[in-house]
DNA sequence: CAAACCAAACTACCATACTAGTTATACTAG
DNA sequence: CTAGTATAACTAGTATGGTAGTTTGGTTTG
């Protein structure tokens, strides 16, 4: 797909977004030591501009950097995984109620072309996009609650989570469960039935922990 | 006091410290231009770990990095303070709630003690370790709960929330209801007493609010 | 054979020179 | 005197060389 050639931006934005999508996307598998320099060669700029994106990837835990001794990929914790997701059901939780009482026509529009490109990429078994757009389903939630920068803090609390959720949907493959609690949840919302709203959210988000000890039986090697 | 000798550590890390002090504490006022250069000569390093903490703080929102022309304290967002407010409010509801189901020996040792310290710090006027005690009170409860890393999070998310606070606590001074509080939630929490402790978090953390308009006329260019 | 040590080959960290983009200033044309 | 422009003095961004600490692998020694 070369999504190398599309990043734009500074050398520093550019490698951190590279790196960011190859560890997301478990082309560097968890455990893997990398070096500035050697990832500086490989995208043929300066250790500079990797260094920092190093850095900020250590920040979001993806990373750890040992002093003067090196860098490895950082497994998934799932300790993380379940307090990242404790959190993310109990804010949502309230992000959805908010949304039932305040919903504009804006993101109705955005919501169902975003349900609607749903079952697209579901029919073509494009997961990458579909991941994509379950997390846009979500983040719209979020901004028509005006809490936008709670969705992106959430993002970097649940870098693990999402980690586990991007493995889980290329492994597996039943969206058209997850793809109908979404469709379920917008028709709560612009109905304002917000108990039942609420709840839909709560079984949507529990969803991940079922499949959780499948996935670290399977690459156990990626987890701690 | 000399916080500045005390830090050890990178030298990025002992300009990130130090940096992210003199701004918390208004030593720096928001709004004011600075330049990595500037502050490399000041600290006697050189530009590269003053750049690391500069990114680091601009992730934080502290700091405004525009690219190629300069760099200046951020203002203290007041639609940023509310959401961070709101979300602390609603996760730490929910905290207060499991660390009723288990708070342990240990945590009632560190939290007897630290409150213990807060009266002796309010009788003195030590507003600066009072806050910081204020800040340990809560992450006590949070560890208790088995989330500590969610306190890390919510201390991101609420930076220019926590900046109003050191805000108001310099500048007001009626301490001795917010430690009463702090005293009536530990006693809630140890009887288990989960409705009325969840209650007076949210009195709590709701004090803020009220003052935010006086601030807000008197620093009128330290906000946005 | 095993353990201890020593040296070479890493690593991230820091300092510094250089680049490219922005801003302010001074000067010129109208 | 004003408006527009060229230029000089900034800025953050990037490249690169050198430093100090860690790991590793081979050698020596008990």
């Amino acid at each position: 797909m070369s999504m190398e050639q599309k990043i734009k931006g500074s050398t520093r934005d550019y490698s951190y977004q590279l790196l960011r999508n190859k560890i997301m996307h478990l082309e560097i598998e968890p455990g893997t030591k990398i070096s500035e320099k050697e990832i500086a060669n490989e995208l043929n700029v300066s250790r500079t501009p990797v260094r920092e994106a190093f850095m900020k990837l250590a920040e979001e835990e993806l990373l750890d950097i040992i002093p003067q001794s090196g860098t490895i990929v950082s497994r998934i914790n799932l300790r993380h995984v379940e307090e990242g997701r404790f959190i993310r059901e109990k804010i949502e939780k309230e992000i959805v109620a908010l949304a039932c009482g305040q919903f504009g026509d804006d993101f109705r529009f955005r919501m169902e072309a975003n349900i609607a490109m749903q079952e697209v990429c579901a029919s073509q078994n494009n997961v990458c996009k579909l991941y994509e757009l379950d997390e846009e389903f979500h983040q719209i939630l979020f901004e028509a609650s005006g809490k936008q920068r709670t969705w992106k803090m959430l993002q970097q609390l649940n870098i693990h989570f999402n980690r586990l959720r991007l493995l889980r949907l290329s492994k597996d493959s039943h969206w058209e469960h997850i793809i109908q609690q979404h469709k379920e949840m917008y028709q709560l919302i612009i109905r304002q039935e917000k108990e039942q709203a609420v709840q839909i959210m709560e079984n949507h988000l529990r969803l991940v922990v079922i499949e959780q000890d499948m996935l670290k039986e399977k690459y156990p090697h990626y987890f701690i």
